[in-house]
DNA sequence: TTGCTCCTCACGTCACGTGAGGTGGC
DNA sequence: TTGCTCCTCACGTCACGTGAGGTGGC
């Protein structure tokens, strides 16, 4: 059982974060009672679901993809490809920065 | 002198995205009259201005980053140190797509 | 009159950041 | 009573996308 700053403690993310998620519907905790302003609290699979969204997350899927259900192998291709573009666009970037730094 | 839809598509922008830049301040079109719904008339000046307005987009810089000034070379070599960290997220973002492909 | 481009709002997107204002328990 | 963490709105950010509704000139 852990607290919304143990979880974010944890991951590096901010509260914030972690109550977005759930907004989004990632991510389900318990409250204690039924009464207002009663924080929220983690089980361990709490903790595996949102260990699983972060490692989604720095893959570079989007929060509405991760939330639609199971990611197929095509997916983790595409990303894949995905990512390799914005290699070559960020490459294709130095190289106009290095351009402005030697004439200008 | 030029109409929105030339410029659109000489620098393979949408007309949305050049009034954008002119809502930010970036560009200053001249207005025939003073009617209301003319369209918008870009000079020689506007073009090289939005030539450089979208190397500059290019190199990562923001909207206000362009909008505020003339950009030093410091800024330049800051902005080369940010592409390289992006291509290091996007090399760890590979990595771990490959063993999601691997193992699953 | 029809069709085309132009125009101006103004809300939506994405993943949160950032106060504002209030509550419970030590 | 003070201080801490927790809570819930709700607006702001960034660079536009996307209709909605209307206009001028061929």
């Amino acid at each position: 059982m852990y607290l919304i700053r143990e979880m974010s403690e944890e991951f590096g993310l901010t509260k914030r974060a972690i109550r977005f998620y759930e907004q989004k519907g990632l991510l389900k905790p318990s409250r204690d009672t039924t009464m207002l302003n009663v924080p929220r609290v983690y089980n361990d699979e709490d903790r595996a679901r949102l260990a699983e969204i972060v490692m989604l997350t720095k893959m570079g899927f989007t929060l509405n993809e991760i939330a639609s259900g199971n990611i197929s192998a095509d997916q983790y291709r595409q990303q894949l490809v995905l990512c390799v573009d914005k290699i070559v666009e960020l490459q294709e970037s130095i190289v106009l920065l290095e351009e402005r730094l030697r004439n200008g």
